[in-house]
RNA sequence: UUCAUAGUAAGCCAAUUA
């Protein structure tokens, strides 16, 4: 470890902070686990290191940070700002905005203001950056009334909300129901001097759309136009999508056409929409029609673009279809679990329990690891087989594979044991997910 | 070296009465 400091010190020293990054990088893949022994003597050693080779660029504490935010070692990162601050020494303020913004994409949020405390503990004031992932932290936990108040807050302190700011509050609100409020808070934001931009009448679209208000959201959507902003292809496919969803097929392609009036192409996340309304139907072929013509658009089909037909075909229990579509989809692009646990499903419900952990063992000899998805759909796939043993098997390798079962597989187990009359380990597992503190619904 | 906002695919489906 110490080998690896000095070396970094020295690179930032003379300013080679990308070889350094390099090195860190190495260093906290191989020696720095989540354990506080192993991070306290990483800590000891930086700073021993920084004084005894006359380190003069502090930068390097940032790089260390952000070498464990590389590799997803939040945790890592956040007892390392901590153990910094203990130590006296401070990282740059965009180095804690990362890893607040990494805990809060997480959902981390006790240790987000975890950090957040450590960082003002640090003398560090926070910027913009800061004040929005507040207000995301905030809003993700359900507190509007807080989140509002950091916008107050922050605006006493002389750092006034933009409007990224405020599109976050409006995404917040939008998510927890509230599309009323949000689009009042986007009347405010012109009060206050401030745009709503395109991300603010995404937000917003999608959140109607959510609630099932297509004509209020295709009004905005023409609005976007009225007001002089430039649109964009999230806009429509946004609206898009909310037609999909209400099974107004014909008024989505009316937008796709809409869009391409405007000189605006549809790109992967439109067409899926799209094929995904087409698979809803079960018009398969038009479904496919769609794929090739996105091909020769030169909008290149992704993996969830095969998902929506594999899962098409699947729905209309056309397994040959969708292993065809399969093979079809490897020339290009790679299947992840989703693509897998699409076939599994598929197989289980059909009852063919052989091919489906066939697929399973093909999933993980390409490297990918179950989640608890796919094995929820084979618990399920065996129970409905009432092969009870079996459910139970791979329930246990589920657990052995360090995959925590959620409500949903136990339910899958529990119901099966019910319907073959072992009411005994059923009752054993209700207990058992009770200790896990999990909440039968 | 490092910081923020928008759109698309997967798993459980029970209980009452008839």
């Amino acid at each position: 470890v110490d080998s690896y400091l000095v070396l970094a010190i020295r690179f930032c020293n003379i300013g080679l902070t990308g070889r350094a990054s390099d090195l860190l990088q190495g260093m906290v893949k191989t020696h720095i686990y989540a354990s506080d022994s192993s991070i306290e003597m990483a800590l000891n050693s930086i700073i021993g290191c920084y004084h005894s080779c006359s380190g003069n660029n502090p930068v390097v504490f940032d790089v260390m940070v952000d070498a464990c935010r590389r590799h997803k070692m939040l945790d890592a990162a956040a007892k390392i700002l901590s153990g910094l601050k203990i130590r006296g020494v401070t990282p740059s303020l965009r180095s804690y905005n990362g890893v607040l913004s990494d805990l809060l994409k997480g959902g981390r949020i006790k240790q987000f203001w975890g950090v957040h405390k450590c960082m003002l503990e640090a003398g560090l004031a926070p910027n913009i950056y800061t004040y929005t992932f507040m207000v995301g932290a905030y809003g993700k936990a359900g507190n509007i009334n807080e989140a509002k108040g950091v916008l107050v807050e922050m605006t006493e302190k002389g750092c006034a909300p933009n409007a990224v700011t405020y599109n976050v509050l409006i995404g917040r609100l939008c998510q927890g129901g509230k599309v009323n409020e949000a689009l009042n808070i986007k009347r405010e934001m012109g009060k206050n001097g401030l745009i709503p931009d395109v991300f603010t009448y995404s937000t917003l679209v999608n959140g109607l759309c959510k609630e099932q208000r297509l004509q209020e959201a295709k009004a905005l959507v023409a609005e976007i136009l009225n007001v002089g902003l430039k649109t964009n292809c999230v806009a429509y496919s946004t609206l898009l999508d909310g037609f999909i969803s209400n099974g107004e097929i014909d008024e989505a392609f009316k937008v796709r056409d809409e869009m391409l009036a405007q000189g605006i192409q549809l790109d992967v996340t439109g067409y899926n929409a799209l094929i995904r309304g087409l698979c809803k139907l079960g018009k398969m072929e038009k479904a496919c029609q769609l794929l090739n013509e996105m091909v020769r658009m030169g909008c290149e089909p992704d993996a969830v673009t095969y998902g929506l037909v594999i899962g098409g075909y699947l729905k209309d229990k056309d397994v040959n279809g969708a292993f065809t579509m399969f093979e079809k989809m490897k020339k290009s692009v790679m299947p992840t679990v989703v693509t897998y646990s699409l076939l599994v499903n598929g197989l289980c419900h059909g009852g063919d329990l052989q091919r489906a952990d066939g697929v399973l063992h093909e999933m993980v000899a390409s490297g990918l690891k179950p989640n608890v998805v796919i094995y929820t759909a084979l618990i399920t796939g065996y129970c409905r087989k009432g092969r009870i043993e079996d459910a139970r098997e791979v329930f246990k390798r589920m657990v052995e594979g360090g995959i925590t079962p959620d409500v949903r597989s136990y339910n899958s187990l529990i119901i099966g044991l019910c319907k073959a009359g072992e009411m005994d380990n059923a009752n054993m597992y209700l207990v058992e997910m009770k200790e896990k503190r999990l909440t039968p619904n």
